[in-house]
RNA sequence: GAGACGCUGGUGUAAUGGCAGCACAAGAGGUUGUGGACCUCUUUGUCGGGGUUCGAAACCCCGGCGUCUCCCCA
């Protein structure tokens, strides 16, 4: 019989470590409705020309990491890379440029890239991003890093540092990148090869070169602050008094440059500072800027944006590596077993009205002696077994024992909410529609009619 | 995409080129209908495919996957 593992660089999230996604994405979608960012859902695929498009003049490398999809042999399509073209793809699609501005998305997917596997670095990983259209205010900036350094600190990060810096406007970074080839061309020689070559591509990034000697290098490098245009720095200026305002620490490192191009003026990076993670370079939790002329490059108006994307992977590895605890329980609380070999569907009836009530309900349907069962409620991690002994059974009763405190109690039927409601807890349970006047807040209107 | 190292039941691990074993976990039963113990029994493995050899988990080649480094990191 063949056996399958799954795909290179993909892995499963099995019930424990889905359930700690779903927790983080719980406390990020409530966060991004609180701060008025709707979540978005597109395509896991779409063309790709959408992604080479966004990724500018160093498509070359974004289209060797890209994940093609063909269908009945006719390609075109990627798995989705990155969060934020499709996001203004289907802004300008739908024409949401034209709604009241500034507009904002909140999305939450897996993303791919056909990229080596490495630590934290799956070709199938999760992301959560906000994006923000229309609006230039450099506040906006500082909206979204607000919204970052809050959930952090939510979900109990602390190990990270926050980096901001500015690569000025689409015209200053004309003048940034001549003054910088300029420098570095005089330094052709003893640059290592990656570095010449990126002096050709995107010379931003030979500051994020490895090599001692090139770093060296790079220190005597015009400051990208000094070469962008005074609105520029005004702009800069702006975000810096704002966290300053805020009591965001934040550290200005004219170092931190992204990998695309379409990004203006204010950049950031969350980086993670526990050693486990520095060890191969920075690794960040989530990173963003401004892109001025994205929109735009896509085939829309001039509308800026701003936006930030997470990785939920390492943000889940971090708060792991810290000792946050996420809530990851699977488990029934509950169990239902009978020393009646055949009553199934008695069991279920037992375990219904527990259900509706939000207890967690799990079934021993086998025939096996009671103590099997009992054994095998708490190895499930049951806290209490409602047992329908036959004795009971009879007077319309069942048995509610506490697995941990080992101690019981006959009930009739009609109580057994109640009994197990005194040993374990009951879950939220999920409604279509919040209900009204819930927990002593003002009732939403409703219609009448409806 | 390049390189280095690795891969033995579900998990963790043994086995000079010479009988693939152990522990835990899992399943069935028992201790004669109230549990994690104990006892008995059972299931399950050399990542896949070739080659060398009387004989391969081990040596060689190809592939898969993982970890790490480079590249890249939207």
């Amino acid at each position: 019989m063949p056996t399958y593992q799954a795909p290179r660089g993909m892995r499963d999230l099995l019930p424990e470590e889905a359930a700690g996604f779903d927790r983080l994405l719980a406390v990020t979608l409530a966060r991004a409705q609180r701060y008025g960012y709707p979540r978005i859902v597109t395509p896991v695929v779409e063309d790709r020309e959408v992604f080479l498009r966004s990724a500018g003049e160093t498509s070359d490398t974004a289209g060797k990491e890209m994940y093609d999809v063909s269908l009945h042999g006719q390609g075109g399509l990627a798995l989705r890379p990155e969060g934020t073209a499709p996001v203004v793809r289907a802004y300008l699609e739908h024409g949401l440029h034209r709604a009241p501005q500034p507009v904002r998305f909140f999305y939450w997917e897996p993303m791919f890239r056909g990229q080596r596997p490495q630590k934290l670095r799956w070709r199938q990983f999760w992301q959560w991003g906000l994006e923000l259209f229309g609006a230039a205010e450099a506040i906006a900036d500082v909206e979204i890093i607000d919204f970052t350094n809050g959930l952090l600190a939510e979900v109990g990060l602390t190990d990270f540092v926050l980096k901001v810096n500015t690569v000025g406007d689409t015209a200053s970074q004309a003048t940034v990148k001549a003054a910088l080839v300029e420098y570095f061309s005089a330094y052709r020689d003893e640059l290592d090869d990656d570095c010449k070559q990126r002096l050709e591509g995107s010379v931003l990034r030979i500051f994020d070169c490895k090599n001692p000697n090139d770093r060296k290098i790079a220190e005597g490098a015009p400051k990208i602050r000094d070469l962008i245009s005074d609105e520029d720095r005004a702009h800069f200026a702006e975000v810096t008094e704002g966290l300053d305002r805020l009591g965001i620490r934040y550290e200005i490192d004219d170092r931190t440059v992204r990998g695309f191009d379409y990004y203006t003026r204010t950049i950031f990076e969350f980086i993670l500072t526990d050693p486990e993670f520095t060890q191969a370079g920075d690794i960040a939790v989530a990173g963003g800027g401004r892109y001025g002329g994205l929109v735009r490059t896509m085939g829309g108006p001039d509308v800026p944006g701003t936006g930030i994307a997470g990785g939920v992977d390492v943000l889940y590895f971090a708060l792991k590596k810290q000792g946050v605890k996420i809530d990851e329980s699977v488990d029934a609380d509950v169990y239902v077993l009978s020393g009646d070999p055949n009553d199934g569907a008695d069991r279920i009836q037992i375990a219904t009205p527990l259900r509706e009530a939000g207890f967690r309900v799990a079934i021993d349907y086998s025939k096996r002696s009671l103590d099997k069962q009992l054994e095998s409620a708490v190895k499930h991690g049951a806290k209490v077994a409602v047992i329908r002994g036959t004795e009971e059974s009879r007077g319309g009763k069942v048995i509610v024992r506490d697995l941990m405190a080992k101690e019981q109690r006959v009930t009739r039927l009609a109580a057994v909410v109640v009994e197990v409601g005194r040993h374990v807890p009951k879950r939220p349970k999920p409604r279509l529609i919040d209900e009204p006047g819930a927990a002593g807040e003002t009732p939403f209107l409703t219609d009448p009619k409806s």
